[in-house]
Parts: structure tokens; C-alpha cells; sequence
DNA sequence: CAACCGACCTGTTCGC
DNA sequence: TGCGAACAGGTCGGTT
């Protein structure tokens, strides 16, 4: 569920209540959701560990702390986490806690338990092989039409593909392609220079506005920290829109599938 | 290199 | 009302 924006809200709205804070001791009913290393060690790890810093780096959270140690969240479909006073009730679904030295809790919480949490003293292990931050500087028309040259990819899978560009998902993949009128199952190295151009401009602003907005929150999906939802979702064009009209031309919005994804486009404006 | 599919999990919605 | 199928903001690994 969470997608750049998403995390990045959440980034920001954990800095304040954990920035300084430090982790007196932590709890799981889930084992696996610490991918590494082994629960015991990262209980005894992170034990006593104070928050530095918090960071996001494509869909992934992280959480600079004390003594060289980080760690990285990642949140895949259905995580949420939250700060809450230690006595506040944890419904079924909240997996790892972490009591913080104000009698408060950081608290993971996830439906599908997809999500996962690493202690590492190199982020690098974990987020090496990450791509561009399609927000940098780095992430130019330029850049784009380079490096589709030579990529025979369909064009959606390419941009939902972490290792070319990292923090594109489902949503904002068909909403950014619908904004620059390019059909998502275009082969990559078709793109002319002037659609790599749209293109790199319309992935900037949707994922501005829909920071903007505080993500987007679908059903019992994405929460902010404090547990309020995002905006965003009443500004989709197409996502999640298959047989309506598309707004900038009336046409049928579609809904296909493709790299196994639902995918939402307007075959009337989208070439 | 690329496309496809199952795994990983649980909950909700849809169609009959 | 009931019940199985389909579907869900993500990613990885194995197989064609």
C-alpha cells in the first residue's frame, strides 16, 4: 500500500515523538517479521539504542541510530506504525512494539504481515541496489531517455521496478503515465525525448502533490502515524476508475492487467 | 534479458 | 443469507 509519498509522510511524522527517544527493551509475536538478524539478536541489539535520525530512501524507512546501528522498515502492503502511550490497546494485528524510554510505544502494525524489519549497521546491505530517487536532482529527461535506449521492457513494470527507479508504485505509476499521456504498455525504448520529458515531469508532480496531501488512504490501507488519513485519493484520475470517464477527455477509463498489476489508463488520451 | 507465476498473508468485496 | 472467487498501495525467487 504505501508508496513514496506515503512513506515519506510517515517519515515526517515520526520524527517528532522519536527523535532523541531511546528503546528501553522490544516484543514480538511474529518472529519473521524481523528478516534480520535473528530475533535475539536484535532484541539485545537494539536495546538501550537511542534515535538519531529518520530517513527515507524509496519505499523504506530508516531510522538512524546510536552506536552505528540502523534500522530499516519496510512497510509493504498493509504496515502501519504508530507512537501511542504504552497503555493504549494493541488490536490483533500489531506484531513488534517497541517501548520507548517516555512510556510510549513505536508499534508495527500489519494486516498481511508482508513487512519488515532489519538491524543493520550497513544500510547499504539492505537498500544497496535500490534506484534513482525519482525526487533527486539525478532523475532528468536526460537521464530517463538514456536509460530506456536500450530496455525492450514494457513501460508500467519498468517504473514499478525498484532497482531503475525506487518509491514508484501501482497508484502513482498509472496516475504519473495518465498526467503525461503515455499508454502504459508502450514499450520503454519507444519513448521520444519529448515523452521522456512529460514523463519525468509528471512522476515529480504527482508524487509532490500526493506529499502534498499526506498519501493516500483506500479502505483500512495507509494511516499517518497519528492514525488520520491521507487526501490524496480524491485527486486520482484513473486509479481505481475502470469504466469511468477519463477527466481530461471523457474517454472510458480501462482496466487491464499487466506485469500481473491492475493497471488504469484512458485509451483515448493515453498513446 | 524479459515475461509470467506462485509465495508470502489476511480481510473485504463481488457474483451467483 | 451463504459461499467461493477475486482482489488488494509490494517484492522475491524460480521457471520458461
Amino acid at each position: 500500500m504505501p508508496e513514496l509519498p506515503e512513506v515519506e509522510t510517515i517519515v515526517r511524522g515520526l520524527r517528532q515523538p522519536l527523535v532523541g527517544r531511546s528503546v528501553i527493551d522490544s516484543f514480538t509475536d511474529w518472529p519473521r517479521q524481523i528478516d534480520r538478524p535473528t530475533w535475539d539478536k536484535f532484541r539485545s541489539r537494539i536495546k538501550g539504542r537511542a534515535f538519531r535520525s529518520i530517513t527515507r530512501r524509496g519505499k523504506y524507512l530508516i531510522f538512524e541510530l546510536d552506536q552505528g546501528e540502523n534500522l530499516i522498515i519496510h512497510l509493504k502492503m498493509t504496515g502501519q506504525l504508530s507512537v501511542v502511550p504504552r497503555e493504549t490497546v494493541a488490536d490483533k494485528h500489531v506484531h513488534t512494539i517497541f517501548n520507548l524510554d517516555n512510556n510510549f510505544d513505536l508499534r508495527f502494525r500489519d494486516v498481511r504481515k508482508f513487512g519488515r524489519i532489519y538491524l543493520v549497521r550497513d544500510p547499504a546491505e539492505v537498500l544497496g541496489s535500490l534506484g534513482l530517487e525519482p525526487l533527486s536532482t539525478a532523475f532528468t529527461p536526460t537521464w530517463l531517455y538514456e536509460e530506456t535506449r536500450q530496455r525492450k521492457r514494457v513501460l508500467k513494470p519498468l517504473l514499478l521496478d525498484q532497482h531503475f527507479v525506487a518509491g514508484i508504485g501501482n497508484i502513482y505509476a498509472d496516475e504519473a503515465l495518465h498526467r503525461a499521456q503515455i499508454n502504459p504498455q508502450r514499450k520503454a525504448n519507444s519513448l521520444s525525448k519529448k515523452e521522456a520529458q512529460s514523463l519525468t515531469e509528471a512522476i515529480r508532480y504527482i508524487l509532490d502533490m500526493a506529499i502534498d496531501q499526506e498519501g493516500s488512504s483506500i479502505d483500512a490501507g495507509y494511516r499517518k502515524p497519528d492514525g488520520s488519513s491521507g487526501s490524496m485519493q480524491a485527486h486520482f484520475s484513473v486509479y481505481g476508475r475502470g469504466g469511468e470517464p477519463c477527466p481530461r477527455c471523457s474517454g472510458i477509463i480501462e482496466r487491464i492487467v499487466l506485469g500481473g498489476r491492475s493497471t488504469h489508463f484512458c485509451p483515448q488520451c493515453q498513446f
